[in-house]
DNA sequence: AGTTCCATGTCGCGG
DNA sequence: CCGCGACGTGGAACT
């Protein structure tokens, strides 16, 4: 990786068109040739970048960075306070236990939550379109198709949407309905939904995890 | 900003848990308290992070960053191979070109463009799931919904297709129509506008510009 | 390669 | 501050 501190200034011309004046900044540029541009401030999004692969030509006080759809990031330095070359090698990686997921697993065990009698045919439930996170049954033998989100929003309606729609098709499933169960549901899905006539849902994730205890304890 | 280079591991707790083994990285906490952990590749976005406002408490080789929203970010530092603070002052900011408001501001005051005798009747008109990009009347005395995108997709005939929906129950507005219009459409996006009778148009970015600088030379 | 969908998304704007 | 939608979204999984 190679760190360059610099009064530059960038521009931009790709997607859209973007210009930053001349100004003290850090030029990161890593070992598969990215390049970003960082002010101090501004959480970790760079001012402008340009993601692998590309090409950087580095011309007397001017680096132009190509890449393969025509985008083109021009950066003039004006003066170069530091230079830094630093060996990392290959990262480990990082390890992740995502919340999705998480969510899908702990709700496929206790679908009894989410409605009085209901039980899981299927997670993951293959169709057409993708799959459907949860796919229950109720008590009345109806089938039930469930989106998860953290975070549920209009989005996760439209998904569900078009789930019911490709599940309805199935005759053996008879009629179908659907759930969209969150962390939290926007306000403004929750309309949506209830305008489809979907079933919503906000769950507590601390719940779900200590319900899980329980059981794993009781068991 | 600070830039330590160092041989660390790191945890993170708070939305999600993620582990970094130890691994030479570089560590960057910028003059907001904002750290992000990078590798030396994996585009612009650090393997770990934590945006400001946030306490950053550094001990004997191990770095502790936690945020009122309860997250928390552990480095273990083994080995600092690096540590240099530069001064950059705050910076100027971007400044952007090219994108959908850019569009909008630009189409209100054209909507003839996108169809004979069409008028404007309210830019972001509210509805109870969003606001309307563009809200116009026809010759016919019709509202016409226009939904405009950069690249329009199926997402955005979607998006239209809600806004009918919600519009056509407020009878004042009668008849509603609805246009889906971007510097490009994709063809699954043309496929469905048209079979839900909605129009779609495709504008020249370029254009629109040239236009908007005659209207101010003549008036 | 193209498509879909998640994300510790981040960011900006309007209520 | 919350809610919503755009983003040069990026990135992964799957077709």
């Amino acid at each position: 990786m190679r760190l360059v501190v610099a009064v530059c200034s960038v521009d931009y011309e790709g997607r859209l068109e973007a210009h930053l004046p001349m100004a003290t900044r850090l030029i990161m540029v890593k070992a598969d040739g990215c390049v970003a541009i960082h002010a101090d401030g501004g959480a970790y999004k760079p001012l402008n970048w340009m993601n692998a692969p590309n090409t950087l030509i580095e011309n007397e006080g001017e680096w132009e960075v190509t890449n393969p759809k025509g985008e083109k990031l021009t950066i003039r330095i004006e003066e170069k306070l530091s230079d830094q070359q630093v060996e990392m090698g290959i990262d480990p990686g990082l390890e992740k236990d995502g919340v999705e997921t998480q969510l899908q697993v702990l709700l496929a065990d206790r679908v009894e939550l989410l409605e009085d009698g209901l039980t899981l045919i299927r997670r993951e439930y293959p169709t057409a379109i993708g799959p459907v996170d949860l796919l229950c049954r109720d008590v009345r033998g109806d089938a039930m198709a469930v989106e998860i989100k953290r975070k549920a929003g209009i989005d996760g309606v439209e998904q569900l949407t078009r789930y019911r729609e490709f599940l309805a098709r199935d005759s053996r499933l008879g009629n179908v309905r659907g759930m969209l169960v969150g962390l939290s549901v926007s306000p403004q899905a929750r309309l949506l939904a209830e305008d489809r006539d979907l079933m919503w849902r906000e769950v507590d994730y601390d719940d779900l995890r200590e319900r899980e205890g329980r059981t794993l304890r009781l068991f």
